[in-house]
DNA sequence: CTAGGGTTAG
């Protein structure tokens, strides 16, 4: 400018300063610069210029400065060019002033200034942005009215305005009748369904958009890859993964978000790491997106550890707290998750309604639930999701009144939804009450939830627990679909009802409809097998675990050890527990409990001792499992040792059960005044279960008096567990008092109560055989009465003598034996030896337990026949050899 | 591109 002065004329300078200035306006990279040059334009004279002022509002607005741009907008005089108002409306848009954009938008109509294609897409996006539906109807048609509806731009803008609005109709209508598109055409149409939840349409475009053979840019996966992850479409998701290394943007921040989000909702964990390490740059939503990803897979420690490395390159957002809360909950950490609270509060971070539902159900979750309140009482608006929470946080802290006042009280404030109705199913399955249970039912059906199939589940659920299975199956067979909850709930269901076959039928029904099982499924069919002692269809179903790829799933590992154990392989079921490479406190109490089922109470101490060796602190269901063990080895003073280290070591309060195990332990190696002054010193009320174990232990060693005493109290504790009636009408049966057995009898029915008869079974070449006490009509019925005649014959000679006691009813002695003969357990051995050959081992199980006379009976025939016989009774295994018992009498 | 409450099993 020096050497210019006075050498030039005046067009030249004014020349030379359009052309500096505009080049400075290019260059400004700053807010602050661009106000200097701002200064320069307005002392130059040029405040006026439609070229300066239209470039000037869209730069500030560039720099997030949008007063600024007003400023400069309501400096300008000349307000009939279009090109100003373009700028101002774009401007706006850009900073997210929707409202204000469609008011100069509205001004401009009004100063009679025609729109131009230009200014149509800022204002399609400002009714976007405000949802506007009626102004988006008025832009519309008067875009199409000045004939701009083959604009690409337009048109663009238009289906990013439906799809936002959800209208996709709408959007696909402007995407068909487009004559020209271009990629961010179909970038928009993909995110449209994707964030609608319409994957499936998602994907469609985006094969159509590969058949073009336009080229893709980051946009498009970034809106795709949620359409597979919705969809678990794990081989599309990998393709297209394997694609973006040849398009070349493969290192692109947001394309490799949306791929670690989509590997954790394929549940693939290695996969989402590797992206997530192969990184180069991360952003804070990456973090967050692993964060929430290891929380979602129930890796909390690993979340939280991954929020503390956050911490140190990203300042964490309402995200990232909210995901690291989350696992505080999962974790129980009411320290920290305070803490958070506190840093949140401290940075005067706002919480939306999600992020204090976050909080409600964190402090609800570690049991802090005036915490939990102060949040909900704190909030401006709640959702059913916050009200949920806090119910939810009252039932499981057993405040179930506050809870239900609380669910009344939601019902004023809003509509209670699914979810929480599921939570009032699941309080009263817990609970039991199938009264209020059915309440709900009949609300549910009014509301028209019953359509839903969680709620349905719940349901499944609430009447199984409540033992009205015919109910569950009624909702079950109503049903339109099933997932995998239901069919593992009505699987679960015959399991309770112990209809065998009905759960094998319904096994295969689930396969039929094409749903596979997943962790859950097995766990409810391994006990099945266990309980009837189903040996083949546990073999195969330890194949599939293979198949289906769970071996490493440590309750599956559990369920197997229990599953061989209780079928009477123990030596599968330590090969097992060998094989688990994770073992937790339910692997070791399954290998106790196995141990102590088969009488082999030293190994199960060593299996304790073990235990506690690699660190794995027992629990209450341990210390059952070792007593039980003790119990049945006749190791007493054992058994009392742990009792005892349950409180002193570890200071776990013995519940009722382990009282129980004690009375158990003392009385079954005929301590009985001991036992029954254990009851008297117990800080618990005893219950049936305790004079139950009391009165058994009688009843084998026929201690009239704490019988009677023991009988009387069970009488008094009303018990509906027809069991304990069962016993005490035994005991007074083995008394001859008959008087009192018909009373006991008529008191059970007078209660409703069915005796649970007594049944024996065993399998012979795939096939099951069963057997009901006193049975006559089975085949070979003929021969094994015939049998068990000469075997009564030759143990007699042997020096056995029928132990009449054990006959329930009031009958001549010699029917008294007869009675005896047919005795469950003795059929289906008689009914063994004649159908397997000479030497072959049998193994017999049994639902209730083994009489005495049958235990002696079975020792002889062990003897005379030279056969090993197994025999499983509610409690236990009887291993019967060379004329003894494995369980040394202890049973 | 990232977030919340619920059902089965133990």
């Amino acid at each position: 400018m020096k050497t210019a002065n006075g050498l030039k004329t005046n067009t030249q300078r004014q020349w030379f300063l359009y052309s500096s200035i505009s080049e400075a306006l290019s260059s400004a990279s700053s807010s602050k610069q661009l106000s200097k040059v701002h200064a320069l334009i307005i002392t130059s004279g040029l405040n006026q210029s439609v070229f300066f002022s239209g470039r000037l509002i869209s730069k500030y607005a560039h720099f997030r400065d949008p007063l600024s741009s007003l400023t400069v907008f309501d400096q300008v005089a000349l307000k009939t060019n279009v090109y100003q108002w373009n700028s101002i409306i774009r401007a706006l848009t850009h900073n997210g002033l929707f409202s204000k954009a469609l008011e100069y938008y509205t001004t401009m109509c009004k100063m009679k200034v025609l729109p131009d294609k230009y200014t149509f897409p800022s204002v399609i996006n400002a009714c976007a942005g405000l949802f506007d539906f009626e102004m988006s109807n008025v832009v519309h048609e008067r875009a199409f009215e000045m004939g701009f509806e083959s604009d690409l731009y337009i048109g663009n803008a238009l289906i990013d305005m439906y799809a936002r609005f959800g209208h996709l109709d709408k959007a696909r209508m402007v995407f068909d009748e487009m004559p020209l598109r271009d990629v961010i055409s179909w970038n928009s149409l993909i995110s449209g369904y994707s964030a609608n939840g319409h994957w499936e349409e998602a994907l469609e475009m985006y094969h159509r958009l590969r058949l073009i053979g336009l080229v893709l840019d980051s946009y498009t996966i970034s809106s795709v890859l949620p359409a597979c992850g919705g969809l678990v479409a794990v081989t599309e998701g990998q393709t297209i993964h394997g694609l973006l290394e040849k398009i070349g943007i493969n290192a692109d921040v947001i394309v490799s978000n949306g791929l670690l989000s989509m590997y954790f909702k394929f549940d693939r964990l290695k996969d989402a790491r590797r992206v997530f390490d192969e990184m180069v740059v991360t952003d804070s939503v990456s973090w967050n997106t692993v964060i929430c990803g290891y929380s979602q897979l129930e890796l909390y420690e690993e979340s939280v550890k991954l929020f503390m490395e956050m911490v140190d390159k990203f300042t964490p957002d309402l995200l990232s707290l909210t995901s690291v809360l989350r696992a505080c909950g999962h974790l129980r950490d009411l320290e920290f998750g305070k803490f958070v609270h506190d840093y949140i509060k401290r940075t005067g971070c706002v919480c939306d309604t999600t992020a204090n539902n976050i909080l409600i159900d964190m402090y609800a979750k570690c049991g802090d639930l005036l915490a939990s309140r102060e949040v909900f009482d704190g909030m401006k608006s709640c959702d059913t999701v916050s009200w949920n929470s806090l119910i939810k946080g009252y039932f499981k802290s057993g405040s179930l009144d506050e809870g239900m006042k609380l669910f009344k009280m939601m019902k004023i404030d809003l509509k209670p939804d699914f979810v929480s109705y599921v939570m009032l199913l699941s309080l009263y399955t817990q609970l039991s009450d199938i009264n209020q249970g059915k309440v709900i039912h009949c609300d549910i059906t009014k509301l028209g939830f019953d359509s839903d199939i969680v709620v349905s589940n719940a349901l499944i659920g609430m009447y199984t627990k409540c033992g009205q299975v015919d109910d569950s199956l009624k909702v079950f067979e109503n049903m339109k679909g099933r997932d995998v909850v239901t069919w593992n709930t009505i699987i679960a269901s015959c399991v309770h009802l112990e209809d065998f076959n009905l759960g094998l039928k319904m096994i295969n029904r689930m396969r039929m409809e094409g749903l596979m099982p997943d962790v859950a499924t097995l766990l409810v069919i391994l006990p099945m097998c266990s309980s009837i002692a189903a040996k083949l269809q546990g073999k195969e179903i330890h194949g599939s675990v293979f198949k289906l790829g769970f071996e490493a799933e440590v309750s599956i590992g559990n369920a197997l050890v229990e599953m061989y154990s209780k079928c009477g392989n123990l030596k599968h079921s330590l090969q097992v527990f060998e094989n688990m490479k994770n073992k937790d406190v339910v692997t070791w109490t399954a290998l106790i409990s196995a141990y102590g089922m088969y009488g082999d109470g030293k190994k199960a101490l060593g299996a304790f001792s073990e235990m506690e060796a690699s660190g794995i602190r027992p629990d209450h269901v341990a210390f059952i499992a070792i007593i039980f063990a003790c119990s049945h080895s006749g190791l007493v003073q054992e058994g009392l040792k742990y009792f005892n280290r349950m409180k002193n070591d570890y200071n776990i309060e013995p519940r009722i059960e382990h009282y129980a195990c004690v009375v158990d332990l003392l009385s079954r190696s005929k301590r009985l005044t001991e036992a029954e002054e254990f009851i008297h010193s117990m800080p618990l009320k005893p219950d049936a279960s305790i004079w139950g174990a009391l009165l058994s232990a009688c009843r084998a060693s026929g201690d009239i008096e704490i019988a009677e005493r023991a009988s009387k109290r069970i009488t008094e504790l009303n018990s509906y567990d027809v069991g304990y009636y069962v016993l005490v009408s035994n005991v007074y049966a083995a008394l001859g008092k008959w008087d009192q057995v018909r009373m006991i009898r008529k008191s059970i029915k007078t209660r409703g109560l069915k005796k649970d008869p007594g049944c024996s079974w065993m399998e012979i070449q795939k096939k099951f055989y069963v057997f009901g006490t006193g049975e006559k009509f089975f085949e070979q019925f003929e021969e094994v009465n015939k049998l068990l005649g000469i075997l009564s014959d030759l143990i007699a000679k042997e020096g056995y003598i029928a132990d009449l006691r054990y006959v329930l009813h009031d009958v001549e002695d010699d029917e008294k034996r007869d009675m005896l003969c047919g005795h469950s357990e003795r059929l289906a051995i008689a009914f063994g030896l004649l159908n397997t050959k000479p030497g072959t081992p049998l193994q017999v199980m049994k639902n209730l337990r083994v009489c005495g006379d049958c235990h002696t009976v079975t020792k002889y025939i062990s003897q005379i026949t030279q056969r090993e016989i197994l025999v499983r009774d509610a409690n236990r295994f009887h291993l019967f050899k060379d004329g003894n018992c494995s369980c040394g009498d202890h049973w």
